[in-house]
DNA sequence: ACCTGAACACCGTTCAAGT
DNA sequence: ACCTGAACACCGTTCAAGT
């Protein structure tokens, strides 16, 4: 008899918290086991394979996004929901490269491109129109994300490209990753949509 | 006395080969040497560690990628390089995720990140604007390029998600990594950056 | 029937031993 | 001094054996 139940819940939730703390290559199954005290196949009546169990991390990781206030325009509530996103997704280092690698096939994940879905449908787009720049906005998130969760160890490798582009001391270049960055490159897309609708 | 000399030149060529035959996973330090007809070791003489020779084949499949003509305006150059820079990674899909991954620090990225900064110097950027839109426009071709590496067998989750928010049937929803849903973000970008400047 | 853990087929990299 | 390959410390997953 096990000491305790195991749930695809539990497991998803010891897996997040092992990577929040020992970073994603501390997610392997061997040693969720070791956080759970299961064996490692355990795990596989559960989730038929890794990939599937980080899916579900990836999502758990966008439970507490916040649904962005109703009221304001189409154009504040994408802004909102993808500064969200990525805050959320930097709060967990562990998955936040699985999170930018996926569709948002999840719960939360279905329910925040739901929600990017409502607000371009108002700003006048196709209904085809909405899911190209759907899929065009996260696309961008995902690559920020991804530039974010590198950014610590290899900024210094960014840095090298902009010196060798132009005459900038490096405390002037714009910091790759960092909410600035993002949020101007946000700013491109959103401008480019406002222009696509007239 | 070895069969053939090696070169970093060469265990590049080999893995870079290896990869599109047979995928990314086949891409591991002793599959590479296994290609020369090498020890695995043999390869560590020549790059620190796998990255590195990872980097170094990144670099290798965007050697054939052309200069833009000069004549044409900022926008089309743009337009011309990011085209021709997902393409070439496309043709080599063991290393196009590494691609996606990596800032372009090699000879042949760093080439074609100058000229893009040239394309966007002219746009009437500021010089830390332009080191911004050049991250952003990398950051976007990174996504999209990683998205159409796993389109052909993912393309089906995307699907789903698109699914799940609007009533359009299958066929007319814009395909996941396809050279359309490219271009689409592209335009986005560049029309940003069209409005940023005035 | 359910569960465990040994085993398989791999990894990247270190390092001692050979030439 | 240079080079090799055995060994280390891991992987994800399969499957036979145990209860």
């Amino acid at each position: 008899m096990p000491r305790r139940s195991l749930t695809p819940a539990l497991i998803a939730e010891a897996a997040l918290r092992l990577g929040d703390r020992d970073g994603p290559a501390a997610m392997s199954m061997r040693r969720i086991a070791g956080e759970l005290g299961c064996d490692p196949m355990a795990i596989y009546r559960h989730y038929p394979n890794r990939e599937s169990l980080l899916d579900a991390v990836a999502d758990l990781a966008l439970a507490d996004v916040a649904a962005p206030e109703r009221a304001a325009g189409w154009d504040e509530r994408v802004r909102g929901i993808l500064l969200a996103v990525r805050a959320a997704a930097l709060r967990h280092p562990g998955i936040a490269a699985h999170v930018a690698a996926r569709p948002p096939l999840g719960a939360h994940g279905l329910r925040l491109a739901g929600e990017l879905n409502a607000a371009l449908a108002e700003a006048g787009l196709s209904s085809s129109g909405v899911v190209r720049a759907v899929q065009a906005l996260i696309a961008y998130v995902a690559a920020a994300l991804a530039m974010a969760v590198n950014a610590g160890v290899r900024d210094e490798r960014w840095h090298q490209v902009s010196r060798a582009l132009t005459g900038l001391p490096g405390e002037d270049l714009p910091v790759v990753g960092s909410d600035e960055q993002f949020e101007y490159g946000l700013r491109l897309m959103i401008n480019g949509i406002r222009a696509e609708v007239g």
